[in-house]
DNA sequence: AGCGTCATGTAATGTGTTACATGATTCG
DNA sequence: CGAATCATGTAACACATTACATGACGCT
């Protein structure tokens, strides 16, 4: 039924050019300076991704500039693309997101606030705490095997990994409170074309 | 000077290796079982990953029941693969590492446990904290620059990060402390040939 | 007889990485 | 004037994913 992922590139991507029309270089900026550092930020990732967002109809690609000497060319979403996005963002969260692409849910959780709204923010979030919540004590029982002898930093590193799960397991259940307190206008403002301000969103997300 | 790090995979299977010889699916079976299912655990991955590593060297295969119908190929570490492994354990923890490969200092830092003892092990969890330290108050940065109309859910995302990281330093901060009280035997026992022991090791750290 | 596990691999495809290449503009 | 930044790309390579392929063994 939902459509299989697409790579987390692309889907970061996707999602920055739904808040704004961006050039690659801008791209290339954002990943590299803001928290969103977990990506390639490299030209010869970037580009290459937006040529086949092209091809595959998500992005189109304006020339801006085109009679100065130094042209830039700016992406937007197409109706297709925001269409891509969303069903991208609508696909439930598994045990292999959290295990081998938690980062990948984290983009998820913030586009889908801006693209869809708290509603759908927060269905990730239960559903990331819910996945969370009960791959945990399969760990707590892991690491109870784990005698002194037999591995003792094998030990600390499961131990890591448990903290780590109930901080993520903490943070999600915390913002949902905070969501829910606030007034959910259910359906966040929507971004049209808005001819090119170049304005830096700094946005997070770690290693995404 | 320090050598240039290798993929993720060949990391782990050279550290697993190190522990005690092991066929293909043993490693297969590592992956998908333990808590190191970060990783590939496919035998698209693992069997040509196995063949580099011999190629270079670092790993030498035996096969055992020739005879029988049902061959197993043991894989052990080479003179050489110890240094390549000592050589990768012993690589600094820089910014990036912690950016985007922390995945990987949680092996390095579980493997050095073993393999050099708990002093370089003590060594990769101080810088790794002192990194993180040092990130910390640049992703706080980072927050009181997001207003609440410029990205509601790129805060909450920011906010993860900064939990994580958190998390991170405080549980490399509490295994300092764990390993500084105990007596440090200074070198871990080393692991010879050993005819292939069939027991699994769980161990642990977060998408490896 | 059929299913699940053991056990090994290969092939196609896609994608990220690294390194290179080019040239304009701005700032000191 | 030189260095950094803006801005775009390409090419070679390595690597992972997916899917496929094979066959023995043990159990019911």
């Amino acid at each position: 039924m939902s459509e299989r992922p697409i790579p987390l590139l692309e889907l970061a991507i996707t999602g920055l050019l739904a808040q704004q029309p961006r050039s690659g270089y801008d791209l290339l900026k954002v990943f590299s300076e803001t928290a969103m550092g977990g990506f390639s930020s490299s030209p010869g990732a970037i580009y290459p991704a937006l040529k086949r967002l092209e091809r595959s109809g998500s992005v189109t690609g304006d020339v801006e500039n085109r009679d100065t000497l130094r042209p830039r060319r700016v992406y937007r979403l197409t109706a297709a693309g925001v269409e891509t996005l969303k069903r991208q963002l609508g696909r439930p969260v598994t045990r292999d997101d959290i295990v081998r692409h938690s980062d990948g849910v984290m983009l998820r959780f913030a586009f889908a606030g801006e693209v869809l709204g708290p509603h759908e923010a927060t269905r990730i979030l239960e559903q990331f705490a819910h996945e969370i919540e009960c791959y945990l004590p399969e760990l707590k029982a892991q690491l109870a095997t784990l005698t002194e002898a037999e591995g003792r930093y094998g030990f600390f590193a499961l131990r890591h990994g448990i903290d780590m799960y109930s901080a993520d397991a903490r943070w999600a259940r915390k913002v949902i409170r905070e969501l829910k307190g606030r007034v959910p206008p259910r359906q966040a403002k929507r971004q049209t074309v808005e001819p090119v301000r170049r304005k830096r969103s700094k946005r997070g997300g770690r290693r995404p």
